[in-house]
RNA sequence: GGCGCAUUCGUCUAGGGGUCCAGGACGCCGCCCUCUCACGGCGGUAACACGGGUUCGAAUCCCGUAUGCGCUACCA
């Protein structure tokens, strides 16, 4: 058995395109087959190799391993060639040198006659004597009905009637997509052709060209299209559609490879939580669902904090490195720990332990307001200052005995000292217990904050520093 | 327009004639835990597109309708 991902690079891999990597992915492995990356590179008008190398990184980065290739279809263009004209020596296929607009002409006329187009034929019928001009080769359709059993479709038929004499080869000597998968599939002895849902109408195109080359024919799964919010294909309105654009938001590959699994197909039971080896046991492309997905970006944030709560902190890192500028692993390991079920992204992630770096925390005004209060605040911090300033060793233990203590001792509740000093230490309303960021802060760091806290407490009183009658 | 395909909570899905007045998950809403925020736990909200058949019995099978999507290029 053998499976193959062929993108063109016409732009970066769409998470339409991912998904299809995945599911031949995980069929090929599931089967002990083989999976083979090919690039679609044909169209030379689109086509950019940046873009081809940008699709490679990206597979590789969201998990998706081939055992072959990738294979450049721009290096094969003579193989191309050579069997175009097999067909046409054989009969099956023949030169037209019907221009470009010489067909545009006859297509607007049919149009405007409210008539749909397909063409003649006319060079078929009268072959053109052989001159310098420039010719296509066209496969020469033959009327009747053509079925074929997809997997995930079921059986599916088409007349032949409806379909025109397609171009294989263009006036540019370059192959078109149909010619190109076909030659290719034969080959590279493809036996099950996975794509997306749009190749479908193609698909009888595809078998009558299996049939010219005597080959037999794959075994084809369509794959239901991804759409974006408004039920459309999805699309850049609808949000984002690259999987270098959802790695850069912050989603950890491990997350997108089990959402886009679980578009349009399920291991069954209640399962959604899993790996690509637990999948790869199971996944079968007959399982997969018919009807469309749509892309709920909601649902991959909830995945991806899922991932982020269950990973290590050491297998964070590497992912969030990006994020947080060259920081080493030894500076971030507690605070990762820490954040890691707090955040739902990696860039969330990062922008909360920025925190912890800065030498002056900025505070925030809700916060302010609602913890900066009472005349005593000042005294307390300071005894809270002093309180900690002795506490030893300088861990959650001993911080959180120092601040009770002193609680009691001043018959507050322990709330009125944690929520000041949280804002003291993290400028912020939120934040892990408070003990767990002083011991991660150490007591160097704390008590600085907490005396720049009561310094500036002044100025951050709801009556101001003017008014305050001192 | 023609051809093709699809249709279970707002979304992802389970389910393939009786166990389904439809199960799980996201979201949303409550409650619990609690120093806050998360996490976690508990509970709630909400769906078989519509109409005809077949059958003792249909979300499940058949036919229509509607809606949506795809293809209809010398793009893939």
């Amino acid at each position: 058995m053998k499976l193959r991902f062929a993108p063109s690079p016409t732009g970066f891999l769409h998470v339409g395109g991912a998904r299809t990597a995945i599911f031949n992915l995980l069929h090929a492995r599931r089967h002990g087959g083989t999976m083979l990356l090919r690039i679609e590179d044909t169209d030379v008008e689109r086509s950019r190799q940046h873009h081809a190398e940008q699709i490679v990184a990206s597979l590789q980065w969201l998990g998706v391993e081939w055992d072959e290739g990738p294979v450049y279809q721009s290096d094969r263009l003579a193989r191309y060639r050579e069997r175009a004209e097999e067909l046409v020596v054989s009969g099956k296929a023949y030169r037209c040198t019907c221009t470009v607009e010489e067909l545009e002409e006859e297509r607007a006329v049919a149009e405007k006659a409210g008539k749909q187009w397909r063409y003649s034929g006319r060079c078929r019928l009268v072959r053109p004597a052989e001159s310098g001009a420039s010719y296509v080769i066209r496969f020469a359709v033959d009327a009747g009905p053509i079925a074929f059993h997809d997997l995930i479709r079921g059986d599916v038929h088409f007349e032949g009637e409806l379909i025109d004499d397609f171009v294989l080869l263009r006036s540019d000597g370059y192959p078109t997509y149909h010619l190109s998968v076909v030659v290719d599939d034969i080959d590279m002895a493809i036996t099950h052709v996975a794509r997306g849902d749009d190749h479908l109408s193609n698909t009888p195109k595809h078998i009558l060209l299996f049939r010219a080359f005597g080959a037999g024919e794959p075994v084809f799964a369509h794959l239901p299209l991804i759409l974006g919010s408004d039920k459309k294909r999805l699309s850049k309105r609808s949000g984002a559609t690259s999987a270098e654009e959802y790695r850069d938001m912050g989603i950890v590959p491990q997350a997108l490879f089990n959402f886009l699994s679980l578009l349009g197909w399920s291991p069954g039971g209640d399962r959604e939580i899993f790996s690509k080896e637990e999948a790869s046991a199971v996944f079968d492309l007959s399982d997969v669902n018919k009807a469309p997905a749509i892309f709920d970006v909601e649902k991959l944030l909830w995945m991806n904090a899922q991932y982020l709560q269950r990973m290590p902190a050491e297998e964070i890192y590497p992912h969030l490195r990006p994020f947080i500028g060259d920081r080493e692993l030894a500076a971030v390991r507690d605070l990762i720990n820490l954040y890691k079920m707090r955040a739902r992204t990696l860039k969330e992630l990062a922008d909360q332990i920025a925190v912890y770096f800065v030498d002056d925390v900025d505070y925030e005004a809700e916060a302010v307001k609602k913890h900066v209060k009472g005349d005593d605040l000042a005294d307390s911090m300071r005894a809270l200052h002093a309180a900690l300033a002795a506490a030893e060793p300088f861990d959650v233990a001993a911080t959180e005995a120092a601040l009770r203590a002193l609680a009691a001792q001043r018959g507050l509740g322990a709330a009125k000292l944690i929520h000041p000093l949280r804002l003291a230490l993290t400028g912020k309303g939120a934040s892990p217990g408070i003990f767990d960021v002083a011991a991660v802060l150490g007591k160097e760091k704390v008590l600085r904050r907490l005396a720049r806290f009561i310094e500036r407490l002044p100025d951050l009183s709801p009556s101001g520093p003017s008014s305050t009658p001192r």
